[in-house]
DNA sequence: GATGAATGAGCTTTCATTCAT
DNA sequence: GATGAATGAAAGCTCATTCAT
């Protein structure tokens, strides 16, 4: 009789479909209809939540009416997980730019941390961990893709800068995932968490700058060729 | 009759107050039902997040009728705010246990890592942080007052133990604060966010000890005296 | 991902149960409220159909609001298949009257079938036919159950009457129910179908009368055992 | 902007065109086009009935965009209403074949008997009853031009029959009319209703032949020259 | 002439909250 | 003090209908 199940919410697990388009030519993404539907719904769904937002905030938000968002995306989830893969996709894109800088470690060091916190410092950004850390029980796959897009491939990509400049001489490591992340974690310091739990604003430049430079030293203290 | 503001979300912020009880003796919160409908309200609100879990649930759950719960506790999110005052509060008793350790400091740092890395990747833990940072952005009080009493509390308290033994002579320190930040940071490696996302259940011992370690020799070689 | 299916229509089945109630003691449906609900059901979805019934309609009709009905009747379908169940029942009371009227065969036969052509063409009567046919494709159960309940059971206890009737002597039948469902067929004559297409308000007493007497004839004409 | 009574449901009665096209010439009906929308039309509604049948599967099971539909019929009930009267145009048409078989009226009268069965009992005969008998109330129109096309118009045309086989001396009745529609209730038995209540598939021809041939006997008996 | 994107009222269902018992 | 029946606003989603292309 009661084959209806809409809120399903608690303990069950839901499917998400995350995989990247083969085909992104032709994806419904692409329709300027589509990006407007997702940007509304990004506003709505990073500020509130995914329980909170309602869709006729979002059909607010994005200037459409309801039915035009359903005629895009199946349900809410699908809408959720649309904007998900898109934000993982754009999250990839940005760490390419801090790639290789020149300069003797020392230097290049501090810079990138930098460039790598003030991303992931980013208001968005932190609304984006909570929003997914949020349902990553519900949609355990969105959990597991976003943080393999996010923080395990930018590990991946330092380790990639570690193992570089350790082929130069200019860095003694032992495994250089491990570095990496160790450096990530000393980066972020306090702030990040901070942000997360809304004991504070984005810190200023400054503050960000010191805590870096406080991984810097004990990065190279402990991996430093000299 | 719409007098109420039954479903406040989105981005206005709620007051929320979270101050300890001045005068816990008479505290509605030391009555048997209320501790029932506390236990019952931490199942369900962690298990699903503030905004899916239903009053229903909780009433069925703490075996009281939704009636009750009202007598007890103004409104959902004052219940909620209940909830975490008092979890807050047994956040802090937990660590007193880590304080004052006998033995050698290299010995002695990755016993007490292990400690606090097996409190703060149970299950439990990892979805109250969910829940909190989920709503933190509504319910700013409810954010802060969990990372003072949390993180923060944490760090100074592990501080407060580096400054004992750098006084033996042990470390040279200069911030101990930050020291104790960092290697928060270090010994949590990947593991945490790894659980935050649900990318991956509880990790073994051997994980721990393994990321735990590493910490400590990182940490050691920056600010160990020897 | 779409694993919410609210409107099921079309070919697919859905599950109703049907089973009388074993206890009728203890039922939901002896409280005032739930009575009430389906008084107010009975009158939408008999004059509307299932589809276009609407629980705003019900639940106006009734004098209840929404809510008050789910906390009632889990569905939609699961009000629609009570209401069913309920008349069901009372459909198999209504018959037990003409069971066993004196009187010698001739006078008797057009007095049962007058009096049962009365109730088969009460509009409300008609108006749940229409109903419970129009959702036999989807609920077969309650399609399969209200027949049995009506037109066989009726059946059944008139084939019983005739037999009584032949071992008096009165009547000679070699298969007592085909010969009940004649006379039923005969006695509605084409007043059941034409109401049922609408196609005619109820007919007088006349009307009727001519049309079972007609069809006394001719049954007695088969199976008088003068 | 709500000029339209989308969903006019419930007791209202709605006006309803069944003329038959005085021009059948340039009628749209008559273009492939509309054709193609009515094919589609008459498998959704039939299978689903009025309310539940959506444009949108009348659209797509017909090949066509929903723009198109609304091109050739103003709404959905005139597109419903089309159909029916095409319809009920086709069981005219079929019931000629039944018109004037040779032989003796012992073996005709099983022959018809069963000829007629065989096209009542049809699932999509069926199907189009329930349909139509469950929108009665709401197009009064459709449902008594369905009755007089359908049963209606057989029972003249059998009574025609009847009544060239009494002139042959074959038979002796009284009231032609009647007589004919007592065939038809006594020929179908229980199985019409039994399949309408979905209460059995259609049955074997073994099963409508013995029906079929127990009222042949009945009718003979009473009616009969002999 | 045909399309299908867009609309928004309306649908079934849920939920925080109240209040008579 | 405790209950749970009752409320009604609001949720996710659908659908007949329109209209720019």
């Amino acid at each position: 009789m009661n084959f209806d199940r809409r809120h399903n919410r608690g303990l069950e697990e839901a499917q998400i479909d995350l995989a990247q388009d083969s085909e992104p030519a032709a994806s419904p993404l692409d329709s300027a209809k589509a990006r407007q539907i997702l940007d509304g719904a990004r506003n709505v769904f990073l500020a509130n939540g995914f329980d909170a937002a309602s869709m006729n905030d979002i059909a607010r938000e994005a200037g459409v009416s309801k039915g035009t968002i359903y005629s895009y995306f199946s349900s809410k989830e699908a809408l959720f997980a649309a904007l998900i893969r898109e934000d993982k996709r754009q999250q990839a894109e940005q760490l390419s730019i801090y790639d290789d800088p020149d300069g003797p470690i020392e230097e290049v060091l501090p810079r990138i941390g930098f460039a790598l916190m003030d991303v992931i410092l980013e208001p968005a950004h932190i609304a984006q961990t909570r929003t997914v850390t949020a349902v990553a029980p519900k949609f355990p796959e969105i959990g597991r893709a976003f943080y393999e897009a996010g923080p395990q491939y930018g590990h991946r990509r330092f380790a990639a800068f570690l193992e570089r400049r350790a082929e130069k001489g200019e860095l003694a490591i032992d495994d250089f995932e491990i570095a990496a992340e160790q450096f990530f974690n000393l980066a972020q310091g306090v702030l990040f968490k901070k942000m997360l739990f809304a004991a504070q604003p984005k810190p200023s430049r400054e503050e960000i700058q010191a805590t870096v430079d406080a991984a810097s030293r004990v990065f190279l203290r402990m991996y430093g060729a000299g």
